[in-house]
RNA sequence: GUGGCCGUAGCUCAUCAGGUAGAGCACCGGAUUGUGACUCCGGAGGUGGCGGGUUCGAGACCCGUCGGCCACCCCA
């Protein structure tokens, strides 16, 4: 069979799925310029150092899942494992924060890990981060818009907020403490998973899949009764303009984040409709990070969406209609004169008609070949050149869907009558 | 990294007590001299993922390996 082959988790995304792509592209960018955000274009490969410092060193994206390699020079990089660290090292970098931004960004992102439904390897998102806003306004801003694009999507149904605060990083290290000691006590009651992540990450086990686990937690110190003052009143003020806004959502006490740079706001987009992979959308606040990288203290908010996911939803739910690939013309010729004629006024009909979809047969074959490729290129009408249309200056135009037969047209007449007929 | 299922024509799949492989769709050609779709006829296309083993003989059984899917872990 094939030798050559991508690598796993890395796939084509082919003109059958394009379709999707440009129409959920397409609508967000269209709605995240409505809200007054700017692109920024950022590069797919950063200094590994980025990553480790904001990310966190001991998560699992940095430990074992990140694409990094020496440079020829033997720097160390790594392909981008997720788009927020190089956003805000290119904010600071720019010297961009000297006033609130709105940005978003969009792109691969690699992250090396076992690939199932809603998961491979090179990765699309959608990233929106909005800098130097500390209110919750933003907060929500960022939320209602994203409500709004499940709207234009047509997926609303398909999808529910989840909502969290996890406070500062004093009172959740506070809270950390209190979970650990009382999660200690009974480390022989939880899952293997769980208990290698009380050493490690104690806060996700907040949210493991074990019921047994979940079980336990049902008992064990709640992370909202450990939130600083400041996070509480903004948790509040933002369900206050949710729920202002109309917008449902669940807060989850047990929604927390993996990587480490975020604080106080929490949220997640999930569905039932994508097997495991529930979250198709989710962010947070990250307030601390601008700084830790070495910028001025300043706030931040973003989230990310995952295209694949939103791709399979789409399809999934039969939300979006890809727009059609048929051709509108398809253009056939028998002979050497004849296909004279054909490239030049075909050419010629391309810059009269520049929005039409115009396909000239290429490669040759016989006049019944010709005649089938124009059928299943889905084109509406065939252009047909032939010696007799050569020396009487026509073109015959046969309609190929439903009834129309064939006319012949004076060569001069093409435009008039093909747009007439197109509408 | 771990587990389950799976790997036969471009695609979807079948066959069989183990005796060197078929269908549908797609593709190509023909059925009027320059006319598609529908129908009919014909054709091309597979070292049965790869490598070992058992056997007189393996796509079918066994082992290994690679790949795919799904799940765990983690995350978008």
């Amino acid at each position: 069979m094939t030798k050559l082959r991508a690598i796993r988790g890395m796939n084509d995304i082919l003109p059958e799925e394009t379709p999707y792509w440009q129409s959920l592209e397409g609508t967000v960018r269209d709605l995240l310029h409505s809200y007054g955000y700017g692109e920024i274009r950022l590069p797919i490969v950063e200094y590994t150092e980025l990553f480790k410092r904001s990310i966190g060193e001991v998560t699992d994206i940095v430990e074992k899942e990140m694409y990094t390699f020496a440079d020829r020079n033997d720097e160390s990089l790594t392909l981008r494992p997720e788009g927020t660290a190089g956003c805000v090292r290119a904010v600071i970098q720019q010297g961009l924060l000297s006033t609130p931004q709105r940005l978003w960004y969009s792109g691969p992102m690699f992250r090396y890990e076992r690939p199932q439904k809603g998961r491979q390897r090179q990765f699309h998102q959608v990233g929106v981060e909005a800098f130097g806003i500390a209110s919750p306004d933003i907060d929500a801003e960022l939320i209602l818009l994203s409500a709004r694009l499940w709207r234009l999507l047509g997926i609303s149904d398909a999808v529910t907020l989840e909502l969290n605060s996890i406070g500062s990083p004093a009172a959740r290290a506070a809270y950390r403490a209190a979970l650990v000691e009382y999660l200690e006590a009974r480390r022989e009651q939880l899952d293997e998973d769980s208990q290698r992540r009380l050493d490690s990450n104690p806060l996700r086990i907040l949210d493991s899949k074990n019921a047994d686990t979940q079980a336990l937690l049902d008992d064990a110190p709640s992370l909202a009764n450990y939130l600083d003052e400041e996070s509480q009143a903004d948790f509040a003020r933002l369900c206050a303009l949710l729920d202002a806004a109309g917008q449902s959502y669940r807060v989850n006490p047990r929604l927390v984040r993996g990587l480490d740079y975020y604080n106080k706001t929490v949220f997640e987009w999930v569905t039932d409709r994508l097997g495991a992979q529930g979250t198709v959308c989710a962010g947070g606040r990250y307030d601390g990070l601008v700084e830790q990288l070495g910028g001025k203290a300043t706030p931040g908010i973003g989230f990310a969406m995952g295209l694949e996911r939103l791709v399979l939803l789409l399809s999934e739910t039969g939300a979006a209609v890809p727009l059609a690939q048929d051709a509108d013309l398809y253009v056939v010729s028998v002979g050497a004169a004849a296909e004279l004629e054909a490239v030049a006024r075909t050419e010629a009909l391309r810059d009269i008609l520049p929005e039409r979809r115009i396909v000239l047969n290429a490669g040759g074959g016989s006049f019944k070949s010709q005649m089938k490729k124009a059928d299943k290129s889905g084109a509406r009408l065939a252009l047909i050149w032939g010696e007799d249309e050569v020396s009487q200056g026509t073109c015959a135009v046969k309609s190929l869907r439903g009834e129309g037969g064939q006319q012949s047209v004076a060569v001069q007449d093409l435009p008039e009558y093909l747009r007439a007929a197109l509408v």
